[in-house]
DNA sequence: AGCCCACGGGG
DNA sequence: GTGTACGTGGGCT
């Protein structure tokens, strides 16, 4: 037995003589093949579903019939202790045709917790989160040292071990490409990729071209089959962790894609050898490197920056404050032909370009690291989800972790929920106004009235919050699903924030910072999820009771800011603004 | 007012 | 891929 430890980058599942089998892509930290990959392999998870049954003998017999191996168990359902059956299949797919069969079976209530892709329930599971260290134990299959890309594959024998967060530095290489048309945007069947442009955090800088330049650090391919080979070439000798691009998943990607199938060249740029995969994530198309984590800030720019529009010129100015080289898209192709001082120009714009990447990625992405340790899903889908799925595959680790049944994904319908109190605004120009903020305090609210869908009761008990207004009422004990993980989510950030009085080591300050920023951002995304339905906790019961208690306080405190002397001028629904009276 | 659809961003 | 999902603003009815 050998042990490895690695920063845990992605994971996935390939099918191995019908059987599957988990990869754990990582970058190996101890002295020995420091910095290389390695694809940790493991063969041992099995895929399951829970199901709830209405008579669990019966059903273990009906389900014998189906020759599945089946468990009892039980799981705390909607406040309840109940007795589930946890059926555990060959592979993966197999939900697919055992689905609808399982339901149709006359004992069988309903099927919980069907929908969680299996490389994500080995995540929860083992209790592992990516970009921490992972510690696995087992055999070496084949490690070539020697080679550039020197990458250790292993086989995983025992349970792997998460060891929390590591310091070092990750290798992030940004990419950018160009192509030109006379009337506008380059169309892939016709023109050409012209220049490539690369930038790393380590400080290598690269633009690759199809003509001829007098700058140092552009290189020349005789045609755009050499151009984009280049390119392979590059991120196999870079070998990068993080890949970064702006609106790669929609234009760079796809482009060189297209470009590569009709030059016939393999994009083989993933760490197993694997090709480069456009696959649908939800809407839009996403841009998939085995073992590399493919990141498109532009996306994470439009979540994470409020601004009237994301061009990367203007996010590069509101990050740094100043402006970028800039040249106008209908200008390239004239710049393109010129071969003088504009070609040079053109060259320097497209560096430019990609080392406004790396430096946004710099700035940006140590937040989504931190939310991803937390959260514990794949950077690469953490960078392509909402707030609000962050916040649900948080709950589904913790729904785990609590022994809790998580709910199924409720049916997509939206209903309006009564709005917060507004207050007609005081005519006038004010001066000297105050803001007082109470979006950060619905998560206490949530804690202080245990609001929660397994805390909601139908007939008024002794010990329950009662919800202005609606009347709406909830358990005061035990503590609810909901509110015990806000409860701890608030703490833990507490925790941090004390820890950072006391910190003086600036290092580690920025760490505690990032991590209560990341804490701050899932507690204060929870409340308003209550409204969504596609939220698997939804609850309108508890959406409204968090508004109308936030009215209520909004009113007494407005109220009570009056005995000090504010004069309350306009309020809505998370906060008021009151001047100042001397 | 409410519904449907297209857009963002890349050159 | 144990799929399936974004927010908004404009034009139209």
């Amino acid at each position: 037995m050998e042990t490895k430890q690695f920063v845990l980058l992605d994971i996935d599942y390939i099918t191995k003589n019908r059987i599957p089998v988990i990869r754990l892509f990582g970058k190996l930290i101890e002295e020995n093949g420091e910095g290389s990959k390695i694809i940790a392999l493991d063969r041992r998870f099995k895929p399951y579903i829970y199901i709830h049954p209405n008579n669990v003998d019966d059903c273990i017999k009906e389900l014998a019939v189906l020759e599945l191996e089946v468990e009892k168990l039980r799981r705390k359902d909607n406040g309840k202790l109940k007795n589930f059956l946890k059926v555990t299949l060959k592979h993966p797919q197999d939900i697919y045709k055992l689905r609808d069969k399982i339901l149709d079976l006359k004992s069988v209530e309903e099927i919980r917790e069907h929908d969680i892709p299996f490389y994500r329930r080995y995540l929860i599971d083992k209790g592992l989160f990516p970009m921490n260290i992972v510690e696995v134990h087992g055999k070496v299959l084949n490690f070539n040292r020697s080679s550039s890309d020197g990458k250790c594959i292993f086989e995983v024998h025992s349970e792997p071990q998460n060891l929390g967060s590591s310091l070092k530095e990750l290798n992030m290489l940004s990419f950018n490409i160009e192509a030109c048309n006379p009337d506008g945007m380059p169309k892939v069947k016709e023109d050409p990729i012209i220049i490539i442009s690369f930038s790393s955090n380590q400080g290598f800088q690269k633009v690759y071209t199809t003509k001829t330049s007098s700058s140092d650090s552009v290189e020349t391919s005789p045609n755009e089959k050499e151009l984009i080979e280049k390119y392979v070439n590059t991120i196999q000798s870079e070998d990068p962790d993080i890949i970064l691009g702006y609106n790669s998943d929609r234009f760079d990607f796809p482009y060189l894609k297209e470009r590569a199938e009709k030059l016939d060249v393999p994009l083989k740029l993933g760490v197993d050898g694997s090709s480069l995969k456009i696959v649908n994530n939800g809407r839009r198309n996403a841009s998939v490197i085995k073992g590399r984590i493919h990141i498109d800030l532009y996306s994470n720019m439009r979540r994470n920056l409020p601004l009237e529009y994301h061009t990367l010129k203007r996010v590069y100015k509101e990050l740094f404050g100043e402006d970028k080289l800039e040249i106008p898209g209908h200008e390239v192709y004239n710049s393109w032909n010129d071969d003088g001082e504009r070609l040079e120009r053109l060259f320097k714009y497209s560096l430019a370009d990609v080392m406004a990447v790396t430096k946004i990625g710099e700035k940006m992405l140590p937040l989504s690291i931190e939310l991803t340790r937390i959260v514990g899903q794949p950077l690469f889908d953490m960078a392509r989800m909402g707030s609000g799925k962050q916040v649900e595959w948080y709950l589904l680790r913790k729904a785990f972790e609590y022994e809790n049944m998580a709910p199924n994904k409720f049916g997509s319908y939206l209903r309006d929920v009564v709005g917060g109190h507004v207050k007609e605004p005081v005519k006038g120009l004010h001066t000297n106004i105050y803001y007082f903020d109470f979006r950060s305090l619905y998560p206490s609210i949530i804690v202080s009235k245990n609001i929660s869908p397994d805390t909601l009761v139908e007939e008024r008990i002794e010990d329950c919050h009662i919800a202005p207004e609606f009347g709406y009422k909830f358990r005061k004990t035990p503590q609810g699903f909901i509110p015990s993980v806000v409860g701890k989510l608030l703490e833990n950030r507490f925790q941090k924030k004390s820890m950072m009085k006391e910190s003086e080591d600036p290092r580690e300050f920025q760490m505690l910072n990032l991590q209560q920023e990341a804490l701050k951002r899932l507690t204060s995304t929870i409340y308003g999820l209550y409204n969504h339905s596609t939220f698997r906790w939804y609850s309108i019961e508890c959406s409204e009771a968090i508004t109308a208690w936030g009215r209520d306080f909004l009113q007494k405190t407005m109220e009570k800011s009056e005995e000090y002397g504010f004069k309350p001028i306009y309020a809505d629904t998370d906060g008021f603004y009151a001047i100042l009276e001397h």
